[in-house]
DNA sequence: ACTGCGCGATTGTTGAACAATGGCTGGCGC
DNA sequence: GCGCCAGCCATTGTTCAACAATCGCGCAGT
């Protein structure tokens, strides 16, 4: 699970270069939520063994973003609406905690927040709306951070990295994404003003809202999904 | 040392297997903190192949139950005190949210509450102080299962086994035991009374104390390593 | 149309080979 | 005698191809 603490130097081999691809192609949207991946192909697409592949599968699975099944192989993670639901209930836990945290957390932290909001910002400036999503939810970790608590943060993180499969899904435009990092913004200058009660209860309505939007692109996604796989099968 | 894993009908794989096996060992303490443990003679021990239980090593790393240097090998976990601090900050904002959450959570949830208590007193009664801090903490975990959430439940699954592995170098007799269940059942009762807030603040206490005393427990440990290890190196 | 069986496809496991790193031993110079 | 350096050995990390176990699907029989 030690995700790119990078600098470190990671000598990690192939099968880590096999994961960062499969990484990047699940994040991006190119093997969609409930693909199979199954070993003996890819072994043969890269050119690399399939205890190799196994490897990255399990490096993927720790990160939360594929399942994998006995004897049924692997897959890309695919969250259902109660899926979203949980990671929603997550978010709030630490998230609220973590603001309500805040007055006691070191002045690095507080930083560190003002620096990934900034950054959330840039890609707003450069219209990379792909990287918004990203970058915002970077924001919301740094939040998590505030608790200092090491082993949240791993735990937020591969949370996170689920809560990007369904962003994968969505219409990724300016008026979806813009909107948060200005909230983001607001938060994170409450915090820095020292008016955690004012920015938890920003942050509160923040989730809720998101976790609206997460939920009907989720369902749609859903539907459409079932939709398909009748057809396949010829139901009507 | 010389233990087999075949004739169980291997329900969910052998790797799998010997991670269950390893892992019980650890968190009773039959294989105590700082113990090396050698893939290769390990593997002979088991009757499995070094490959798999490489992989049962990386199964309790995600775990939290050992640690892996590269080209160090992989040993039992040592909790330091800054180990303990993170783990109580876990369980403080699990908890204490779980116990906020309370008048929401559904009745099926109060009852395994009260069930996981009833099975600490019958440790006690039994005095078997070696369950009773096992039924305890299996109680924490229902309380935590309040927020209804599979992946906190998880999450506090494996925060929970590395707390056993402070627990495993503790003096298990019944004035350190007995005590907590006597205020696991308070707790539970406030709770089960709806008097959610009186439990908060019941619960709050519970963590404080509890921290103070596995601290001290570590350092202790710690500094009587740390006195071995520089008798062992001459060093006065 | 339904049920049971067998086969192909896919995954899980193995053992070995090779590479890379860390610790240790022995020798050297001071 | 003491400290430092170099080379060796043991252990770990990585990859591979072959073997075994298991599941799902199609086919035959009723």
């Amino acid at each position: 699970m030690s995700q790119t603490i990078d600098g470190s130097p990671t000598p990690a081999g192939r099968s880590a270069s096999v994961a960062d691809i499969l990484r990047e192609w699940i994040v991006e949207g190119v093997l969609l939520p409930g693909t199979p991946l199954r070993d003996s192909v890819m072994a043969a697409d890269f050119g690399v063994s399939r205890n190799t592949l196994r490897e990255a599968f399990r490096t993927l699975h720790d990160e939360g973003l594929v399942v994998q099944q006995l004897h049924k192989g692997t897959m890309v993670e695919t969250l259902d609406a109660a899926d979203v639901k949980d990671i929603f209930v997550t978010r709030r836990t630490l998230e609220l905690a973590a603001v309500e945290n805040c007055p006691l957390a070191p002045e690095r932290l507080l930083d560190a927040l003002e620096e990934k909001v900034a950054a959330a910002e840039h890609a707003v400036a450069t219209e990379d709306w792909k990287q918004v999503g990203t970058a915002s939810l970077r924001f919301h970790q740094a939040l998590v951070a505030l608790l200092g608590s090491r082993r949240m943060d791993a735990f937020f993180h591969v949370t996170i990295a689920q809560l990007r499969l369904a962003f994968a899904v969505m219409a990724d435009e300016a008026e979806f994404q813009a909107p948060w990092v200005a909230r983001d913004r607001g938060i994170c200058d409450l915090l820095r003003g020292g008016r955690s009660q004012e920015a938890k209860a920003a942050l509160r309505l923040y989730l809720d809202d998101s976790e609206r939007l997460v939920l009907d692109a989720v369902r749609a996604a859903s539907s459409a999904r079932s939709a398909a796989a009748s057809r396949t099968k010829g139901v009507r």
